[in-house]
Order: structure tokens, then C-alpha cells, then sequence
DNA sequence: TTGTATTTAAGAATTATTCTTATTTAATTG
DNA sequence: CAATTAAATAAGAATAATTCTTAAATACAA
């Protein structure tokens, strides 16, 4: 998507959920458009105190969790640390380095196929995404001698 | 395994990792093993206060993450909230709940038998362990009319 | 039984997130 | 193009989760 539809398809989505379209709210948008892959809020605070050096961390965060209840974006599990974000929403799994703390996204038909067993189901009432996830060590971590928590910090 | 074996095997890997055994780390163990699924460093906290009273948050916490550096625990994914363990070593899959922040156990042979995809093993070195994450609402959850994140507190 | 390295309790510090309140502003309407 | 108003923001305090520092206590090896 070029970069003014995806600034349309915001406005638009902003619109349908009646919220103002503010510069701080479209700044965080474009920061999380340019992010590397599942920034934290602090990533997206940083970038937009670059336009917005008044800006608060918490008006970041609160912008991020909004986006989040409008389905512009989602939350990525994590081992630990700071929330995550993915404004991702193409079919994808997770490799976790239990290192660094590294998500590294990939792709696989395979994967998305995946159907909840029925008797899961029993408990649940709605399905509404599914992830396979792998936790390693990535190759930059290899020869690290560091210890570290079977899951670690990010 | 019985009760006495599991002690057994505690106390084992104490000592092949030369962690002294103190009555705060048995204690820790016995909260653990007597758990619901994947308790918080909290909820074990509550449990073992009662036969150690002056026991503080922070020996509970660095004793459950000493026991996951030694392979007696791991760390649950999760999209907020604190931290939770889990003690089962079985293969198994989880289903969250978007809405309570449950996280519910699942086995499935064919979950257990997938295998990461050649190119992503160009980035990464060793692959430890994988998941299969569903994430949904609760039947409990179901009819309640709170708004909730796309991934929600625990 | 003694010596010592480890572990613990206590409390302070740090990190991440959320709340409260007063002010500002987007966007609707006259 | 004002005036109105509900929503959004900045600022700072508050809360939650976790980790650090230090001095005292203790497991256990010799």
C-alpha cells in the first residue's frame, strides 16, 4: 500500500470510529508505519518526540492502546519487558530469540491453516487468530556467553 | 509422579547446580507444584507466606527465576500483566482469552510434530521449543460487556 | 564445629503503565 | 467564519511489576 491510501485508510478507519483525527494521533500512526517490526510504545514515543518534542509518553501509549481496540493494530506476546506492537496483520508466526529478546516474523501456508481441536472449543466460545511460535537462539546470539532465563528479557 | 519422587528430583537438581537447599526454595517448589496453571510470581508469593511469613516478593521471584534457568520452569507468553510460570514440561498448546487474560491448556499430537521452516533456520541458530497460541474469548467471557483490547490484561 | 560462599529479608530503586485534572483542540453547527 | 462542546492532550502523580543493594543469616563442605 503506497503511503497516502495507508494515511486514507486511516483517516477513514478513524472516522468509522468516531475519533478525532489529531497530528499527534497521525504522527504515531506514521511512526508505527516506518517502525521495524513490533515496536514497544517507548520505540514509538521516541520517533514522534521528534515532531512532537512536547508529546507525552502517555499520550503515545494511549494512542497505541486506541489503535489497538480499532483493530489497527495488535499486541504480541511476550516473554517479558514492554508491550510490544504489530501493525501487521498478514498471516504470520513468531521466532523468538530467548536471548536478545528478538521477534523475528515469518511465513508459512501450513501454519495458517490451523484449526482449534473441537474439544478446546468447549471452552471456548470464539476463536479469533492463531500463532505458531518458536523460541531459539539466533545466530547473533550464539556465541554470546551471557546467562540467560529460559525465556528471556527483551 | 508421587509427591516424595518429585522432591526427590528437586532436590537432585539443586545439586547438580550447586543451589543450596533452603527451606524458602522447597517451599517455592511445593507452591509450584500444587499450583493452577501458570501462577504469577504473586500467586506463589500468597501461597508460600503462609508457612513463610516474613518470606519477601522478591526471594519468591528470584527463586522462580533461578528455577528457570535450570530447566525447572518456563516463562508463559503472554500480552500483559505479570509475568506467569508453568511447570509442565508435557508438549502442550495454549488458548488465551482476550477478554480475562486465561490461558488454557491444549494437547495435539500434530501441534507437537511442526517443524520451523528451512529458511528461518538461516537466522536461527537453535530452536528449543514451539507453540501453537489460539487466542479468542471465553465461554465465561462471552456475555460480559466490558470493551477489551484486542490482547488483553491478564 | 567452623569457615565461607550462598541465600535471605528489608527496603530502596527502577521500569512500565495508567490515572487525574486542567487545558486545549477538532470538528460540528449556526 | 465564529461559537460550542465533546474529545483529546500534557503534566504530573499514582500504581504495578520487577530488580537492586546491603547487611544478616544459613546451608553445607571440610
Amino acid at each position: 500500500m503506497q503511503e497516502a491510501e495507508q494515511l486514507d485508510r486511516f483517516f477513514e478507519i478513524c472516522r468509522q470510529h468516531n475519533l478525532k483525527i489529531t497530528p499527534q494521533r497521525t504522527s504515531v500512526y506514521h511512526a508505527l508505519m516506518s517502525a521495524e517490526n513490533h515496536p514497544s510504545a517507548d520505540d514509538i514515543f521516541q520517533i514522534v518526540k521528534h515532531q512532537y518534542p512536547n508529546i507525552t509518553f502517555d499520550t503515545v501509549n494511549r494512542t497505541l492502546m486506541t489503535f489497538t481496540q480499532i483493530g489497527l493494530l495488535t499486541i504480541v506476546e511476550s516473554y517479558r519487558g514492554s508491550r510490544r506492537f504489530d501493525p501487521n496483520f498478514e498471516d504470520h508466526h513468531h521466532m523468538h530469540c530467548l536471548k536478545c529478546g528478538r521477534i523475528v516474523d515469518f511465513t508459512s501456508d501450513e501454519f495458517d491453516q490451523l484449526k482449534a481441536p473441537k474439544k478446546l472449543m468447549q471452552k471456548f466460545a470464539t476463536v479469533l487468530s492463531s500463532r505458531v511460535i518458536f523460541n531459539g537462539i539466533c545466530l547473533e546470539c550464539q556465541n554470546k556467553t551471557d546467562k540467560f532465563y529460559r525465556n528471556n528479557k527483551s
